[in-house]
DNA sequence: CGGAAACAGACGCTG
DNA sequence: TCTGTTTCCG
């Protein structure tokens, strides 16, 4: 073997270059360990390294190592660079994956411990959505005011810590949703449950779930067993869930389990989607003995940059605390600039990007950083205008597009025709003429027979509640579903999408339409075609595609990116842009006004990580005015400028703008204070036992000659039964075929 | 049932 | 201001 560390010639390949605290990490196998590793320091080096050395020395086989990551770039990326440490060979069998991949997997197996079976589907966020505004409908409560989405949060949040219905006190949502919400929440995991699905949440909730009930004690043992190494990225980012999970999998007895977490409590942005940087910061106490090493030599960032980010996420009260060193040049004092207005702070900006374009920097390597989205459009109008190569990172994804989503719930309906949710997005999608009252009759009996949509349209369509037509209608899908099901055995997947896409009436519903970007939607549905080859299997696809959502556009011309500071996290410009830096944009007021404190140091930390992401420039600016929402605002600079510290930064303002001296100015009245002190009427609850539910108590009760009442055809006398349907001799002429669930007994 | 008009709401975003 | 969604009407 070829020596090539200078300061041990033994030592292997993945080993060299290395400083002390990054091997100390990679060489501290047993035992708890929290890697903190602030912004720059060589995390993902020490991190891949550490992998390569426990296969390497032969301490664990690939599929004894639990490795966490919280994307699926970050894990893609662990993948390739442990593999290529290791001479190049890819490591089959190990457990690298994110938190709900892995989970999935898991989940998979024990399915049936938590009332699913082993192909359950993972739903979207819409569906979630959908699925509670639904159940939300169904109970009466206003959707305007208590916004589905709002209470899907609240709800998610309390599945991020781990807290079951049944571990909430009824009045925990509190006037949430009329009270309700707790309920719901009970009603969504059942209806989940129903049809066979999981959203994200449940993904490790249900494992959880089963790892911590002493009935499947021999699940646990087992997985205890399996993982001889657990490793994880982005410490500071796990939630309870996330947290009980891997605590779950560490327990040993007497021996201290072999866990490493790497993380940055400074880097800890996602407290919003329920990110518990508690987690962090109680490390030791929660793993007693763990031995905590620190990277703090920056390899990234100059003098300056390192010094203003650092002077910066001083001000928060609430860390562990590392002090960044850097052997770098000082480099260029940050540049603060005080522009007039947005327009103004774009041009700024495409002006110095040209600048540095002249001078020969590459594109590929500036970034401008945003706080919210929809800052990103003066800029993409500025640089469209002036012909700046740019990509927007971020945006909508290949498989939350309208026309993929569809396309994916008519396989997901082939897949598992369960799945309500899929088959309610395309049931009228193309146009086939079935709207409210074919759903709703379709619906009134699914729920009262307690069956899936599929099943319901499958009995129904034999009788004579609908209409001839909408019953034609229904009974076309369904044998096409059938036949599709049925092609799955013989056909390849690809060529049945193609297929299904075709006979469907889906493609040419967007071949007919004649809005601009129809044929790019055609095109994306190619695309998912050919991109479905790649899959062994139609589930193996659909799993992808609900936990993978990646963007596939490639690009090899240089570009500016523009994206949001929360979407560079991890990445690293030789320059970066940061606008916006106005006090109630960023720190944005929602946070603050939320999360108090804890919110604003949360935006301090992000302040933080746009700033470390630059490697030799960082450009600061705020403007005056502020177009926002269609009115002009004064805009205050952020208090963030004011913590940059002085020796540091190279400030400069236009003439008229405010702040080009430093400033100490938020008085307390401050930006209108958004209370919104909406009256909260009760919604008056109405208990009455639908017929649906009475229905639903006793099975097929009515017998021949029994005398009953239907809502579209009056009276009539049961002369046949038939499991749920009646033949019936209505009074006003006919004889229909009806399901039980639509007549109520007649008292005469 | 489907299109047009009225209307509310508007961060961050990975699985 | 702009966008997505609901409501109203033909």
């Amino acid at each position: 073997m070829q020596a090539h560390s200078p300061e041990n010639p033994m030592s292997p390949p993945y080993l060299n270059g290395l400083n002390p605290p990054q091997r100390e990490a990679v060489e501290t196998l047993d035992g708890p360990v929290l890697v903190l590793a602030g912004a720059g320091t060589g995390k993902t080096r020490a991190l891949t390294a550490r992998l390569a050395h426990i296969l390497m020395t032969g301490r664990a086989y690939p599929n004894q190592i639990l490795a966490v990551t919280f994307t699926n770039k970050a894990a893609g990326e662990m993948r390739e660079r442990v593999s290529a440490l290791l001479g190049g060979q890819p490591v089959e069998g190990w457990w690298l994956g994110t938190f709900h991949a892995l989970a999935a997997r898991m989940l998979r197996r024990h399915a049936e411990l938590v009332g699913l079976t082993s192909a359950f589907t993972i739903i979207d966020d819409d569906d979630q959505v959908r699925l509670l505004k639904q159940l939300m409908e169904q109970e009466n409560i206003d959707t305007k005011k208590w916004a589905p989405r709002a209470m899907m949060g609240i709800i998610s949040r309390w599945k991020d810590r781990a807290r079951l219905p049944s571990d909430l006190p009824p009045h925990e949502g509190g006037e949430a949703a009329g009270g309700k919400l707790v309920q719901l929440y009970a009603q969504y995991q059942a209806r989940l449950k129903a049809v066979n699905a999981c959203d994200f949440g449940d993904l490790l909730l249900h494992m959880v779930c089963i790892l911590r009930d002493p009935k499947h004690a021999d699940v646990l043992a087992d997985w205890q067993r399996r993982f001889r190494y657990i490793m994880v990225d982005e410490y500071q980012d796990t939630n309870i869930a996330q947290y009980m999970w891997l605590r779950l999998l560490a327990q040993r007895d007497g021996a201290a389990a072999n866990i490493c977490c790497v993380g940055d409590d400074d880097q800890s942005i996602y407290g919003w989607r329920g990110a518990e940087v508690g987690n962090i910061l109680r490390f030791e106490q929660d793993f007693p003995g763990a031995k905590i090493i620190r990277l703090e030599q920056n390899y990234r960032s100059t003098g300056h940059i390192l010094a203003a980010a650092s002077g910066v996420i001083a001000h928060n009260e609430d860390r562990l605390g590392k002090t960044l060193w850097a052997d770098a040049d000082d480099g260029e004092k940050v540049a603060v600039r005080g522009l007039w207005d947005g327009p103004a702070e774009a041009r700024f900006v495409a002006e110095e990007i040209e600048a540095l374009q002249t001078k020969g920097w590459s594109l590929d390597q500036i970034a401008v950083l945003v706080r919210a989205g929809f800052q990103t459009r003066e800029f993409e109008e500025r640089f469209n205008a002036l012909g700046i190569p740019h990509k927007i990172v971020g945006g909508q994804r290949f498989y939350e597009r309208a026309e993929i989503r569809d396309a994916l719930a008519y396989l997901r309906v082939i897949a598992q025709p369960r799945d309500d949710l899929a088959l309610e997005r395309i049931i009228n999608v193309p146009k086939r003429g079935l709207g409210d009252v074919a759903m709703k009759t379709v619906v009134t009996h699914a729920r009262a027979r307690n069956l899936s949509l599929y099943d319901a349209i499958a009995d129904i369509v034999e009788t004579d509640e609908l209409k001839p037509k909408p019953r034609d209608t229904f009974r076309r899908l369904i044998a096409d579903f059938e036949r599709w099901r049925g092609l799955l055995a013989t056909m390849a997947h690809t060529e049945l999408t193609a297929q299904m896409l075709d006979e469907s009436g889906y493609m040419a519903m967007w071949q007919a339409d004649q809005s601009p970007d129809a044929p790019g939607r055609i095109e994306n549905l190619r695309e998912l075609v050919t991109g479905m080859a790649e899959f062994e299997s139609l589930p193996d696809f659909l799993e992808h595609v609900s936990l993978v959502m990646e963007n596939q556009s490639r690009n090899d011309t240089a570009q500016v990116t523009i994206m949001t500071l929360h979407g560079a996290k991890g990445l690293e410009f030789d320059c970066v842009f940061l606008p916006g830096w106005e006090d109630g944009l960023f720190p944005s007021q929602r946070s603050m006004d939320e999360n108090g404190l804890k919110g604003l140091e949360e935006e301090r930390r992000l302040a933080y990580v746009g700033i470390t992401r630059a490697r030799k420039r960082a450009i600061i600016s705020y403007v005056s005015n502020r177009l926002t929402y269609g009115n002009w605002v004064n805009a205050l600079p952020s208090r963030f400028v004011d913590e940059l510290p002085e020796d540091h930064i190279e400030v400069a303002a236009e003439s008229g703008v405010y702040g080009a001296g430093r400033s100490s100015h938020w008085d307390s009245s401050g930006f209108g204070g958004s209370s919104r002190a909406a009256t909260m009427a009760q919604t008056p609850v109405v208990a009455t036992q639908t017929l649906a539910m009475r229905q639903s108590l006793s099975d097929h009760p009515y017998v021949r000659g029994d005398r009953v009442r239907h809502d579209t055809f009056g009276a009539g006398t049961v002369v046949n039964v038939d499991g749920a349907k009646l033949d019936i001799a209505f009074d006003k002429g006919g004889h229909k075929r009806v399901m039980d669930s639509f007549v109520v007994p007649l008292e005469e």
